[in-house]
RNA sequence: CGGGCUGUGGCGCAGUUUGGUUAGCGCGCUGCGUUCGGGACGCAGAGGUCCCCGGUUCAAAUCCGGGCAGCCCGACCA
């Protein structure tokens, strides 16, 4: 069955990244190619991800709940540019229970077409709206060319779906998702800027009317889409009767959006902010924040690192004990640095006789000897700063990889390294394609400020920044 | 579906050009001992249908023919 291939051996991903005790594998699973089993460590991170993600989509108004794995096919093909989207990747399962069925199954890639098929029998009034439901779940999508994490061909996510009176209120609420989930959790929890915009038709989600998103760039310049936002008009609507009727008694199609993220963050997380030491984990994502390392068994050593783990916890943090002193030190500590854990707090007799122990912060590598009466104080300012200090290098990183450009040349040439920002104009109107030959696309648009297209902004006007995916 | 390449213990590879004893190496694994303040070391050991089928030959991982499988780069994509 499983034959468990570790097989992602990209030049790109750091030297670490496939051996990673922390993280995961990808596994191919008979025909299956590119699943993903996710060790402890990395499901520890996604956990932690999860309830930040969830706190704040339920502070976004939406409610979680759960819908069919299985769909009929004929559901799919309900939303004409929906099902040509995504036909070429989907799982198809013939056989139920020892028979044919009379209507092939697919396992969801995404959830639009089943929670729409509900949609339309819990939507009757405009008093049941807006419906704003969100799914934690997994999804299959038969991917060509999987990567771990960032390309799985079956993957965990969350997928919101909701249904709104107007436009103005679905677009509203769209946006409202992209900036107080989406960017949030990106930038405070994560710790990694992204760019955020809108996508060109070409790289518009199949059965959108408008793409949001939020763009990532790698430690090697190659940008991530880590999270989007749909507004899907009135669409699957139409195609699932989702009808309403107005105040006036008249009946009208529902506006919709639905938006998602997924494990590939955890990809983000890693690719973003790993060294060639392993992993660097932001405080908010570490699933243990401070590790107290007992260097030799010793009586008085074991009792302080006791009475630190203690105090520690006591403060709030994710702390664990290590005293497994018949591993050598050595073994241990490069073990934890692989992890990404933020702080060691290393204990051992020689520091003891001085009354002091000594602190390690992962993301700057630093040590320093503090006395034991302050390594409270020191472990609450170290937890306090990794995460800003992450995301001020990895911002760094951007900005010295961003550049204006003026022609599609330029815009090819800075683009192969990092982000090319371009006039859409400017770059003709066979502009995507010329950068489709040099692997390039237009990861998203966004006014000259920076800011979030308005209504009836021409997309020409737009500055597309330009980049290579992954 | 195009363009490159590779199949050899659990993993990573050498050996193939120029056929020749018992197929090697690193990591990992098992045992014992010394170590243990930054991935320890020594000794002993386990583990292989050299992708498959056929051919050439005294002799094939190696040469010839035919299959099969996989990887990388692109198209697709959260």
């Amino acid at each position: 069955m499983t034959k468990g291939a570790i097989v992602s051996r990209d030049e790109d991903f750091p030297r670490w990244y496939q051996e990673v005790v922390s993280g995961a594998e990808m596994a191919d699973n008979g025909p299956v190619r590119g699943t993903m089993v996710i060790r402890p460590w990395g499901y520890g991170i996604w956990e932690l991800l999860q309830a930040e993600m969830d706190r704040r989509i339920k502070e976004a108004g939406a409610e979680n709940a759960y819908f069919p794995l299985l769909i009929p096919e004929s559901y799919l093909s309900l939303e004409a540019e929906h099902v040509e989207g995504f036909s070429p990747e989907l799982a198809v399962v013939t056989y139920g229970g020892g028979k044919k069925l009379e209507e092939p199954v697919v396992v969801r890639p995404t959830s639009e077409t089943v929670v729409n098929s509900f949609f339309a029998k819990w939507v009757q009034s405009h008093r049941d709206l807006p419906l704003l439901i969100n799914q934690w779940a997994n999804v299959v999508r038969w991917e060509l060319r999987p990567r771990l994490f960032l390309r799985t061909s079956e993957f965990l996510w969350q997928e919101g779906h909701t249904a709104h009176a107007t436009e103005a209120e679905a677009r509203a609420y769209a946006l409202l998702i992209l900036r107080d989930v989406y960017l949030s959790t990106m930038v405070d929890v994560v710790g990694l800027p992204v760019l955020t915009g809108h996508k060109t038709p070409r790289e518009r989600f199949a059965g959108a009317t408008r793409t949001w998103t939020c763009e990532g760039m790698m430690g090697d310049g190659k940008a991530l889409q880590m999270a989007t936002s749909h507004e899907l008009g009135q669409n699957f609507a139409r195609a699932f009767g989702i009808t309403f009727s107005n105040s006036e008694g008249v009946l009208e199609h529902a506006w919709q959006t639905s938006w998602g993220a997924s494990t590939r963050l955890i990809g983000a997380l890693v690719m973003g902010h790993g060294d060639d030491f392993g992993l660097r984990l932001p405080p908010a994502l570490a699933p243990t924040q401070v590790v107290v390392l007992v260097i030799k068994e010793d009586g008085e050593v074991r009792a302080a690192a006791e009475t630190l783990v203690a105090e520690l916890r006591a403060d709030g943090h994710r702390v664990r004990l290590d005293d497994r002193t018949e591993t050598s030190f050595g073994r241990r500590s490069v073990g934890w640095e692989l992890k990404g854990v933020p702080v060691r707090v290393e204990v051992g007799p020689r520091d003891l006789a001085e009354g002091t122990v000594t602190l390690v912060s992962r993301h700057s590598r630093q040590k320093e000897p503090v006395p034991l009466a302050g390594v409270r104080r020191e472990v609450a300012a170290i937890m306090g700063r990794v995460g800003p200090e992450l995301l001020a290098e990895a911002a760094a990183t951007q900005r010295y990889r961003t550049v204006d450009v003026a022609t599609l040349e330029e815009a090819v040439e800075a683009g192969a390294s990092g982000f090319a920002r371009i006039r859409l104009g400017a770059l003709g109107v066979d502009g995507e394609d010329r950068l489709a030959d040099k692997a390039l696309s237009i990861r998203c648009l966004q006014r000259p400020d920076g800011s979030l297209a308005e209504p009836g902004d021409p997309d020409a006007d737009m500055i597309a920044v330009v980049g290579r995916s992954y």
